[in-house]
RNA sequence: GGGGUGUUAGCUCAGUUGGUUAGAGCGCCGGCCUGUCACGUCGGAGGUCGUGGGUUCAAGUCCCAUACAUCCCGCCA
């Protein structure tokens, strides 16, 4: 089955693939040394390669001299090739917890290929060394069997992705690296041009506009597994480079693309042994709002966000009254199994809603022994209590957790609150969840700029029916939206684009952007609109996110073969580095 | 830009109220060992306590600043 490992090489078999149907066998491994039992007059040695692990055992009996005294002064991470014959171990000396346990190679020569001071860490899994660390000497790390998994696992996603859009007619295009800044958006990174002194290029956020001009370029279907930059700050989700499966399809309204796209990743997940039922849900964006705060919702446990502002609009708690007839929302969220905790625990909870924007925390514990605990129960009348309870559907051990406040902040803090609560109480979330989030809201109020800003982006198609909110109501217009949810995290996002000239210069203008900067920074889009643009729309997949949820991994640094710092640096090559003078002088840079 | 946590041996960590020569496990080096597989066993080496100031008779420990890492908020159309 691995015949081809061992073509063009200089071993016949890898470490993991000898059974006992290969006893008596003469072979050749080459691999690294993982661990070096020397019983003095017997040594035993584990030779490793990325394949697993095999027991090469010396016998003075059976090697020179020569060699016996090269495997008494093996240490970890020599690189060696044996040669050997293939035994079956004693019934007694079979190891049950090794791929090959049942055989072991007795050596009749050994070769070193290459010594190897010793490693800053164990090259094995489960080491709880410091990332960078790891990331300094990465290239030791990548030895792991779960580094090695890890990236296995992104190969086989992105070899089924390729095969599955293949098999549907998408083409790969490239598209370019160096490219134009973007008014909108992330930060970019950017590239001096020294032809062009004073002239930048920007590195792409994403390859949007070019797909969106191949669809013009009638390529119909293209697709691209495309590296995107974005100069933001870091966090465990995100690099300052990372991997997008680009999607782009001509002729296609919203639906037909989730059906496409549902179709890709049943192959894909099938392709890597994971289990889901399709079609997937499709939830409204403010059905999600609604019931979990946020817009890419973990549906796998519940603790949902329950509306409560009526139940409280005329209580006696102002903090709650007040918000409520001043147009915010009460919600709360029931953490069945805190009951009982103390009031410093819960009051700690406090600062996560202060974390995410909260001015206070209010909260109702009801204990397992019937007792309720509370700052504000005394705030409301019986018929008040008793319709909070039935709504939050109390049982003793609930622990219920408020939030006052305009929608958006309440729904961040209770969402924030929620994943927060199924981590401390363990709740479990086992397996994966995937869903559709759609219809997003097609703009957004800046509240620092006044200005209304595209919710997703200002390419998005919007029904035709909310055309004429545009100008006149444009919070209330809908979009042609969709993101693909999985286990709490944007694992893609796409839209059906705009298509026509007219309808794009009006929703920049309501960007906030003038006629003439519409023609500086979006002449060649508005110019491609107007030379029958069909009608299209796509989707990017963010792969590093999709491979570290099906990796079981809390970063995406895991599933990245040589990932960045959260100062964007790279421990292992220093990058970024300093360039010379002479290199600023010819791209008519001077730092200051 | 803001907040939390952390930085002590190659790695992972402990280090009490500020008080003798800063410890442990793993790893490493040397000896012994023919059935181990986290081999065992005996011995040994290894430290600018992130960096810079300060308080003090005395600082790993207290204070200030700073760097780096990591998580979160902002940000990421």
């Amino acid at each position: 089955m691995t015949d081809y490992l061992n073509e063009y090489c200089m071993h016949d078999h890898t470490c993991g693939e000898l059974r006992s149907d290969a006893v008596g066998d003469e072979v050749t491994l080459a691999g690294w040394v993982w661990h070096n039992r020397d019983h003095g007059g017997l040594i035993f040695v584990d030779l490793r390669d990325r394949e697993g692990y095999t027991q090469c055992v010396f016998d003075p009996d059976c090697v020179s001299e020569a060699d016996f005294h090269t495997a008494e002064h093996l240490a970890r991470e020599w690189v060696i090739q044996v040669r050997g014959t293939v035994r079956a171990r004693d019934d007694e000396a079979v190891n049950p917890n090794m791929a090959t346990g049942q055989i072991e190679i007795l050596v009749s020569a050994i070769t070193v290929l290459n010594t190897s001071v010793t490693p800053p860490f164990a090259i094995e899994d489960g080491i709880e060394t410091d990332e960078t660390t790891r990331m300094k000497w990465r290239y030791i790390d990548l030895r792991r069997p779960e580094m090695y998994d890890a990236l296995l696992l992104r190969h086989k996603v992105t070899r089924a992705m390729r095969a599955a859009l293949d098999e549907r007619g998408f083409l790969e295009v490239e598209t370019p690296i160096l490219a134009n800044s973007t008014p909108e958006g992330a930060r970019d990174y950017i590239v001096p041009s020294r032809p062009n002194p004073g002239r930048f290029y920007a590195l792409p956020q994403s390859p949007q506009q070019f797909k969106q001009m191949l669809m013009v370029g009638g390529i119909e279907r293209y697709y691209q597994i495309a590296r995107c930059f974005r100069d933001e700050d870091l966090r465990a989700d995100r690099q300052p480079e990372f991997t997008q499966v680009d999607i782009e399809m001509s002729f296609v309204e919203n639906e037909e693309v989730m059906d496409m796209m549902e179709d890709v990743m049943a192959s894909t997940l099938e392709a890597v042994g994971v289990t889901h039922s399709f079609p997937l849900q499709r939830m409204q964006w403010k059905e999600a709002m609604d019931r979990f705060g946020c817009d890419r919702p973990d549906v796998r446990f519940g603790m949902e966000l329950v509306d409560l502002t009526d139940i409280v609009r005329d209580c006696g708690f102002k903090v709650f009254s007040s918000v409520a007839q001043g147009g915010g929302v009460v919600k709360a969220i029931n953490a069945k199994g805190a009951g009982d905790w103390s009031r410093g625990e819960v009051e700690k909870l406090a600062d996560i809603a202060a974390a995410n924007g909260a001015k206070g925390m209010a909260w109702i514990a009801f204990t397992t022994d019937g007792k309720e605990k509370s700052p504000i129960i005394k705030f409301f009348s019986d018929e008040e209590f008793a319709a909070l309870k039935k709504a939050m559907d109390v049982e003793p051990g609930d622990l219920l957790l408020f939030a006052a406040d305009t929608f958006d902040t309440a729904s961040a803090v209770l969402a924030a609150l929620r994943l927060h609560m199924a981590e401390a109480l363990d709740i479990p979330r086992e397996g994966h969840a995937l869903l559709w989030v759609v219809n997003f809201p097609m703009f957004r109020l800046d509240e620092e700029t006044g200005k209304y800003a595209a919710e997703h982006h200002p390419f998005t198609m919007i029904p035709e029916s909310d055309w004429d909110k545009i100008e006149t109501a444009p919070l209330e217009c809908g979009s042609y939206s969709y993101d693909l949810v999985m286990d709490g995290f944007e694992a893609g996002g796409g839209t059906i684009r705009i298509h026509t000239a007219d309808l794009q210069r009006r929703v920049l203008r309501r960007c906030g952007l003038t006629d003439e900067e519409i023609d500086v920074k979006f002449g060649h889009l508005i110019h491609a609109l107007e030379l029958g643009a069909p009608p299209h729309g796509g989707i990017a997949l963010g792969l590093d996110r999709l491979v570290m949820l099906l990796a079981g991994k809390d970063s995406i640094r895991d599933v990245i073969a040589f990932p960045k710092t959260s100062s964007a640096a790279d421990p292992m090559t220093g990058a970024p580095g300093e360039v010379s003078g002479r290199q600023l002088k010819e791209v008519s840079l001077r730092l200051l």
